[in-house]
This record gives C-alpha cells, sequence and structure tokens, in this order.
DNA sequence: AACGTTATGTAATAATATAACATTTATAAG
DNA sequence: CTTATAAATGTTATATTATTACATAACGTT
C-alpha cells in the first residue's frame, strides 16, 4: 500500500501535469504549462518537483534534466531507479525489473561504502527508431 | 592496448587539470582555472569536455554537472560507466567490477530495446563520513 | 596546393536552478 | 480554540550550466 501524501495545490497541479504527459518534462515546459494556473516563477515549479521527488511520485530523468512521473505504484521513494531512454525519440520509460533492483539494491564493492540509493540510465534505440 | 587519440592543445589542457584534480570539476571552475593558459569562454571549456567524454578519457556526473578523468585504463567510450558518490563530502569514485559492468552490459528487458550504452550511479556515505 | 575535417576564438544568449526574504496555510499540541 | 511549529506559497533577483551563431585557423589527406 502506497503512503499517502496529500499534495499541496501546487504539487497536485504540477504533478497532474507531468503525470498526464505520459513523459519527461523539464521544468520550465512545465512553467510554460501551468502559468494558466497561477503558478509564475521558477522557484515554484522547483519547489513542487523537489518535494515531488522526494515522496517519490516523479523522478528526474538526471541526463536530460527532465522529470517523469512515477510508473510504479510501489515506490515510495526515488532511492532505486531504473530508466530506458531513447538516444533517438528521447522516449523515457521506467525499468521495472525485481532482478535487476535487487542486483542492485544489493550490490557493494570493496569501498566499504553502503549504497541507499542509486539511479540507471541505459540508452539505446527504441523498437520504433530502430526500425527506421 | 588503448587507441591513442593525440589531445588538441585545448584538450590537453583541461584533460590535464581534471586529471590532476583526482576528483569531479565543474566546467565554469574548470573555466576559472584554464583562463591563465588562455582559454577564456565557456565554449572553448564545453569543446574540450564533450570531446574528452566522447573519447572516453573523462566522464560526466550526471547528477552533479561535474566532470572526472578516467580511473579505467581500458576504458575508451564513455559507454558504460558507475559511480559511487558520498552525499556527504562528494568524492566520487569510478566502480570498475567486471560483474556488474557484465551484468548490465548483457541486461535486457520485455521492451525489445538494445542497449548501447549506460551510466549507474550509487549514493551513500563513504566510509569517512559514516563514521563521523 | 586544394580539399575536407577538426579545432579554435569570440560575443551573445538560452536553459537550468537557487538565494533571500516576506507571507500564508496546514498541522498538531496544549 | 488558540498558540506554536512546520510546510507551502509568492516574488524578485541572481547564480549556474550550456548552446547558437558566425568567423578564422590548424591539421591531414590526396
Amino acid at each position: 500500500m502506497q503512503k499517502e501524501h496529500s499534495l499541496s495545490k501546487n504539487q497536485k497541479i504540477i504533478f497532474d501535469l507531468i503525470d498526464k504527459s505520459g513523459g519527461p518534462m523539464k521544468a520550465y515546459s512545465i512553467l510554460f504549462n501551468v502559468q494558466k494556473k497561477g503558478i509564475k516563477a521558477p522557484l515554484q515549479v522547483y519547489r513542487a518537483l523537489d518535494k515531488l521527488v522526494e515522496i517519490g511520485k516523479i523522478h528526474k530523468i538526471e541526463s536530460r534534466n527532465a522529470f517523469i512521473a512515477c510508473q510504479n505504484s510501489s515506490c515510495q521513494v526515488s532511492k532505486a531507479t531504473a530508466f530506458s531512454i531513447c538516444e533517438s525519440c528521447e522516449n523515457v520509460s521506467e525499468i521495472s525489473n525485481s532482478k535487476l533492483s535487487k542486483y542492485l539494491s544489493n550490490f557493494s564493492d570493496d569501498s566499504g561504502m553502503k549504497y541507499s540509493k542509486y539511479n540507471l540510465e541505459f540508452f539505446g534505440l527504441c523498437k520504433k527508431c530502430k526500425s527506421k
């Protein structure tokens, strides 16, 4: 069961927009899209994004400076994320693969470091783009 | 054997700086440090960085917008990278773990996508910071 | 030398993100 | 219900990261 974080007004507006878009969105594109709803400044967007990332409703695609709604209903915090990114059409999808996530969550090396979080981005050509 | 890309003047200046620093460096910090050598504009730095990334001499730490010299002499292109990042002191090191890289290079899911590249960033507290 | 490619120089600007400060709203403890 | 506290908002300015556009120079081949 996912913990309910009742979102604030701005958080809800911004989450709904990203979620409905179905793909990654950039901060200033979000800003442009929510100006009619009264959100006028970058900081208002970034604050909502920070919170949404913190509670796991969205994830940041670091290589693209973009944000995508979490596809995984069991995901409560953005602490173990994996994405596949098409380098041609820039389609992004979240990878839910329990073997992969187990492997990475349990990964340790000889550095003596205990990892509490990871982010993995795979790149390639998606089916559509490959066949072009 | 690593292929020799003879670096150009700017590429060499910038690679040497990053390499000697021993850690990740940000573009504008690089710029500041090489101004005495005649590199005056951001674009000169970014162009050299792009090339160095392309040929695998450095990697970009996406979550930090920073660049680090490749620690792995066999690394020719930046197509399979993994890093450990301390969230307290921001120390970064490249992970060379053949099991991990094999696992990720061969990873495939049911999306029909063939991955040609990946980047993985692990986060946590390093030994030093953990014991504080 | 002529050609194509790679690298450089320079100015301007675009895109991404945060600092600082004031105010309001939500939550929970008494 | 009221007070205290934390969380969220509003607003302006600014910092940081990265690219566009255009001109010139150096390098490697044939």
